[in-house]
DNA sequence: CTCCAGTATTCCGGTTCGAAATATTCCTAA
DNA sequence: TTAGGAATATTTCGAACCGGAATACTGGAG
């Protein structure tokens, strides 16, 4: 244990992006998402990679701000992983467009298969204000709970609606599996709800009974 | 909208933690978790409360830095909403404990009732990695997310024996409730798991079949 | 008596986020 | 027909968030 800790800060890059051993730079998951999305193939400007990821990542995994998809890209373009051109169709602006490299698709698929398996980060409010139930009538909490429960509900079936779209393409089968698991999770989501409002019912009813 | 937004920055405090008209001033939700530790009436030090959330909001919320905590607790305190003194037991040297006031006890409150219901925040790098599943060997893919569903087992597992340790306090009781929310949330996150596990063999058998 | 584990807090640097600022083109309805 | 709003495209900024190292003291085990 404390043979492993202490040089631990020579694996994260404390300065510029440093590569381990077998040349993978240990980025934040955050730029293997952005590589990641590129790993399809396609040619992507950063305002298209924006919606591209509110379009399918946002179910799962986050939706990320224009700042960080921007610095990003510059950042996989220095490390190689990326190359871009400013493409200028006629009568537009030109806009800088990015391509995944065969350094930067070696990079993610090693990532993908080698990174150490993480729990996932939940941060949730409406659990948090539960938690909290002591502080607030009872009524009001069920009020936020049924509001949340409406949400799930919607991002449920907005996940199987972009399942819908993903099955069309032969190359998005993973994406799709990944969109009907949100679709599954976000109704979860929704059952959990409920079972929290009869559990609160129930809590009522015990403390009614004095 | 557009009369709205504009002055949108005047709420959030860019400068010194502005306070809204209510006077209850636009925190970030994490200062509201550690005041929400203090909800419960004791006595705290930073350290106290880092073990503390570790207990319990790590199941839903989140697991802070000690940075965090203490940068929290000073605002708080500078806010009017914790007071401090340094409680020196014999022989050991001083620590700080806080304490809400009747101050942040009325802003935690309002917050609970009438903050806006935000969705909860989830980052998962394995169904990430999922969705990037044509970037390695299915068995490869199958392993993470057994792995994976061995964590949901264990930190549902964790959340009953907890919720347990809760239900023998009055006052727990809705830690106890979002602590059962908890166990019953990883155990969804596991079956979630196994479907994504049946899907991927039937992928494979479709595939096979050409 | 030394070393290790636990208590208690601070410091640091990188990551992440959200929203505003900027600028250009395209569409549309008065 | 032209003002204005929507969409495209990118940069900038400040704050929030996070994890780990550094520090320091204390109590107990060997």
């Amino acid at each position: 244990m404390s043979d492993t800790a202490p040089n631990d800060r020579a694996t994260r890059g404390t300065g510029k992006d440093r590569a381990a051993k077998d040349g993978t730079p240990n980025l934040p998951p955050t730029s293997w998402a952005v590589l990641g999305l590129l790993s399809f193939g396609e040619e992507l400007s950063g305002y298209d990679l924006k919606k591209w990821a509110d379009w399918s990542l946002k179910f799962f995994y986050w939706s990320p701000s224009y700042s960080q998809i921007y610095g990003e890209l510059k950042r996989l373009e220095r490390l190689g992983f990326a190359t871009s051109r400013v493409e200028l169709t006629e009568s537009t602006r030109g806009k800088r467009v990015y391509a995944i490299t065969e350094e930067g698709m070696a990079a993610v698929s090693r990532w993908a298969r080698e990174a150490p398996v993480e729990p996932p980060v939940l941060k949730h409010g409406v659990m948090l204000r539960t938690w909290l139930g002591h502080l607030m009538e009872p009524a009001r909490l069920r009020e936020i709970l049924e509001q949340h429960g409406d949400y799930a509900e919607k991002m449920s079936r907005r996940a199987a609606g972009d399942a819908g779209g993903a099955a069309e393409v032969a190359e998005w089968a993973y994406p799709e599996l990944v969109l009907r698991w949100s679709q599954r999770y976000y109704e979860a989501e929704r059952e959990l709800t409920r079972q929290m409002l009869a559990d609160l019912d129930e809590l009522a009813a015990e403390s009614a009974k004095h």
